[in-house]
DNA sequence: TATTATACTGTACATATATTCAGTATTTTT
DNA sequence: AAAAATACTGAATATATGTACAGTATAATA
């Protein structure tokens, strides 16, 4: 994006006054007359000028069809990152394991979250939880008994529901019938709190 | 505000999605590329029906001169209203039915949607659709088998999957075996769509 | 120094577009 | 039973609008 001249900067602001008052673009002769130009052409340099620098769109031959280029962080959230639940390694933020990311207001889930975790299977079916949901997911090892969460056991990657029996013994339960429990001896065996969800999301 | 007829409608939408992929207001002949009308007086007609329904504004003479008049402006804006799912009647846009507002990215749900819909029940566990869920709502009718619709049947409203037997003959389908088929023949019952699900988000 | 970008006025024109008029048919309201 | 609203097709037209062309002038860039 280049830089933009004063007369550019009040075109584009002229554009987005008369699109929050009216709902629609202005023609080039709306832009003359708010600006006080006598020609047509004048808006029509400037128009051309802003598209070649990024600002706006503008759709050949159709009338009012300028449209401003902003939707990129105009709305304030962040970018999370999506990533697969790989059966091998962790779900770490690695660039490989990103699928994409979304636009996410910061706040969306209550208490904050830190990456979505697409689900594999259907082993937390009875929570609801889907094959290609999305899981938010906030990076955390303070975990309570009825809470899901991520944990990697080995290389393993699964979403359960935590329940610690005792002091050395954890069991990761599903919410399938078709699952088992799977119980862990952490004397033995190593087990890896991820992080626990927050949240859901589902795009159909 | 009077009522909406489903044809007006599917107009009021394509409007909607024509501002949302283009940023300008769609012309007469748009709309009729789009909904495959072959005249753009049927286009016409139906703009100025939904003008005098006080759904949009249309500035005379202007090109693409059309705004949707939205106070709830499910396109321009971030805040989406949550409707609880009230057993009778339908769940309006009616301020005394917004539990509250969520900040959310227009572009949260692939084809946009209108609000979010707070679930009661448990008819639809199966489909992953658990109580307190909130669906996000896209209001048409235009809906094919298979789709989870929000339908109303005389005041009550439910979410259901949507099967057509026949012309006449249209199932309600449940996604939970405790739960049965409501039938509806069309000739002797009244059946109102209000919207399909086009995503769900769940906040631990 | 030549060239390009910026910043305009002014005229002209093809076409994009709103809008009216004439029909047909069905449904809803009065 | 009549009137109005809904839901279209099809043709015609005035005008709204994008856009090209011809100039003028200044500032920035190569």
């Amino acid at each position: 994006m280049k830089e933009i001249t004063s007369q550019q900067q009040r075109v584009l602001d002229c554009i987005q006054i008369y699109l929050k008052k009216t709902g629609f673009p202005p023609t080039r002769a709306d832009i003359c007359k708010e600006l006080g130009f006598k020609s047509p052409n004048s808006a029509e340099t400037h128009l051309r000028a802003l598209e070649k620098k990024g600002f706006i769109s503008i759709e050949s031959g159709a009338s009012r069809g300028i449209s401003v280029n902003n939707q990129i962080n105009s709305f304030g959230g962040d970018e999370y990152p999506v990533i697969g639940l790989v059966a091998a390694g962790s779900p770490t933020l690695a660039e490989e394991n990103i699928e994409r990311t979304i636009n996410c207001p910061k706040s969306f889930f209550e208490s904050g979250f830190d990456y979505f975790l697409k689900v594999r299977g259907l082993s937390m079916k009875d929570a609801g939880i889907m094959e290609d949901d999305l899981i938010a997911v906030k990076k955390t090892t303070d975990v309570k008994n009825g809470d899901i969460v991520i944990a990697r056991l080995d290389d393993e990657v699964t979403v359960k529901f935590f329940n610690r029996k005792s002091s050395n013994i954890v069991e990761l339960e599903p919410a399938n019938e078709d699952f088992e429990n799977i119980v862990i001896n952490l004397e033995s065996e190593q087990l890896h709190i991820e992080g626990k969800s927050v949240g859901l999301l589902r795009r159909n």
